[in-house]
DNA sequence: GCCAACGTTGGC
DNA sequence: GCCAACGTTGGC
């Protein structure tokens, strides 16, 4: 299984509207980088949902629950489908991941304006602990 | 509201 | 194909 990290203004898109709606198709990606992260997503991957601009912190787990279709009017983008597994029990904003040295080389710091970003197998259990996350959410 | 990062566009 | 100009994003 592959981890992801999914960032989306709470403006217009949060996770109280991801909850509401049971699945969404994530869509509207128009990055290159962004793209390649979302056609290498399968179904069963997890990916933190993370609150961009206004919020700054990751605010819960998600799970790809269908693999990149094309998206946009010519189809050269793409879209995957996306749940909410489990909100976080405590929201890890982005200025403890800053501080912590175990989450340096994290894909989101290096590219900050990357829309859709791989995480490791490590980063992904640092950060499930600083969010007092429990396995169900964390797996 | 400002500014840095970075992707895209357009002229050459 | 290169590179400067420009627009957008996102953190502060």
């Amino acid at each position: 299984m592959a981890y992801w990290l999914l960032r989306s203004e709470p403006d217009a898109y949060s996770w109280d509207d991801l909850v509401r709606d049971g699945e969404t198709e994530w869509n509207g990606v128009r990055n290159a980088t962004a793209r390649i992260h979302l056609k290498a997503m399968v179904p069963g991957d997890r990916a933190i949902f993370y609150h961009s601009n206004t919020e700054r912190a990751c605010v819960g787990v998600m799970e790809i629950t269908r693999a990149w279709q094309p998206d946009g009017d010519d189809g050269k983008w793409a879209s995957v489908a996306v749940k909410p597994v489990a909100p976080l029990p405590r929201p890890v904003p982005l200025a403890d991941i800053k501080a912590e040295p175990k989450l340096a080389e994290m894909m989101m710091l290096k590219q900050s304006r990357l829309s859709c970003s791989a995480v490791t197998p490590e980063e992904w259990a640092v950060v499930m602990h600083m969010a007092g996350a429990t396995d169900a959410a964390a797996a």
